[in-house]
DNA sequence: TTTTTTTTGTAACAAAAGTCACAATTCCTT
DNA sequence: AAGGAATTGTGACTTTTGTTACAAAAAAAA
């Protein structure tokens, strides 16, 4: 554990900082499609995300799903930071996309950090403004591009993110996260291979340019 | 000046950071409709807004505008503070909506603040949490309503901005900031009327139930 | 008052996205 | 191998949103 930590962030982390961690965190290991977060839980722990991916999604009233962004080795949810300081409940959820690791670091450790040491000040902030331009980002995509631009966009970052140009996915799980329907989807997507941007098998999709 | 400081913030700050801050502050009058920021932008210092409201607008690369949300009084903009602490590029578009004042505080004392007044951490905390759940907002206005809901939605929130259910403007200017066309703003507002939930004018729209 | 500009209304059409129904295919289970 | 479940394909249709073009009304300017 420690060694995945030092590994993941001794560039951002003075080593003071880095054993603190190490003495108070808890270390846990999670699976693909793993829950870690539902809707409406209360945060006590921030994580540190030591490797895997993860999605964080977006809920509406009706159950209606929206991918938000992916968090990856090094990154911590700005999310759980404004729940653990606001002390509110989560609004989204976060979904395991591949296996990985995470510490937990208490909230109160954290705040007392803040004052502590500039490094963790630093990241802190750094991770406010990832987020928040990922939200950017999230708000670009929904505004001014069509369904099709957008389908191509959750491919190629899902390409990134997962480090393969090989997706295992349905059309009904990508139509999940996009909110639209599955009718919908297949027929971009058939679209998409017609314009030899990807090639189309069964649970399977391969990106061809990204 | 230092009086409206008081007055707008005596309750978030301590004494002794109110008299910090009226050292160190500028302060600025603008008029309706001024441009406060434009994109591109490079930000040197955080504003405080004293009173009246500003719109936070965000373009893409064709020039297409879209309104992301409004600051009010004791706000400031957590973009600016991405800005600032990132030392990057203005992403938005910041637009007066009424008259009003703010105070402009330099980045350095901003950074020197965060580890003197626990206040003002919580401030600047309490800030980006505050615009991260308003553009979690934005996102479900775009992904999960319709342009029915998201205009009915868009005019009574500037009622709850402006503070009254008198609003001077045009369906063009609607339509822009909602990032569509003029003819489907005025098919919509006409529904509106029709179902009893506003009044239309030349100039003028009358939201009765908000 | 006339002219010009701005704003709004409206029809007719086009494109994008969503829905429904059902068939075909592939995979998994037994 | 046979049956069932999951996944994908497809046609026909509806709804929503966007576009074009032009007329009418109101306001502003000359």
């Amino acid at each position: 554990m420690k060694e995945k930590l030092f590994e993941a962030y001794h560039f951002i982390f003075e080593e003071e900082l880095l054993e603190e961690i190490s003495n108070v965190a808890t270390y846990k290991e999670f699976k693909a499609n793993d829950y870690l977060i539902e809707i409406g839980d209360a945060i006590q722990t921030m994580p540190l995300l030591l490797n895997g991916a993860i999605k964080i999604l977006r809920e509406d009233d009706k159950g209606d799903e929206l991918l938000l962004y992916f968090l990856e080795r090094g990154d911590t949810c700005a999310m759980t930071l404004t729940c653990c300081l606001g002390n509110s409940k989560s609004k989204i959820r976060a979904n395991a996309e591949t296996d990985g690791s995470l510490l937990m670091i208490p909230v109160s450790k954290m705040e007392e950090w803040l004052t502590k040491y500039k490094s963790w000040r630093n990241f802190v902030f750094e991770s406010y403004n990832l987020r928040l331009n990922e939200m950017l980002e999230a708000i670009d995509t929904l505004a001014f591009m069509n369904l099709e631009e957008r389908l191509y966009k959750y491919l190629t970052d899902k390409v990134k993110v997962l480090g393969t140009p090989n997706l295992s996915t349905t059309h009904l799980e990508i139509a999940t996260e996009l909110h639209t329907s599955r009718v919908v989807i297949s027929r971009l997507l058939k679209a998409l291979e017609i314009q030899g941007k990807i090639k189309i098998n069964r649970n399977k999709i391969e990106v061809l340019e990204f």
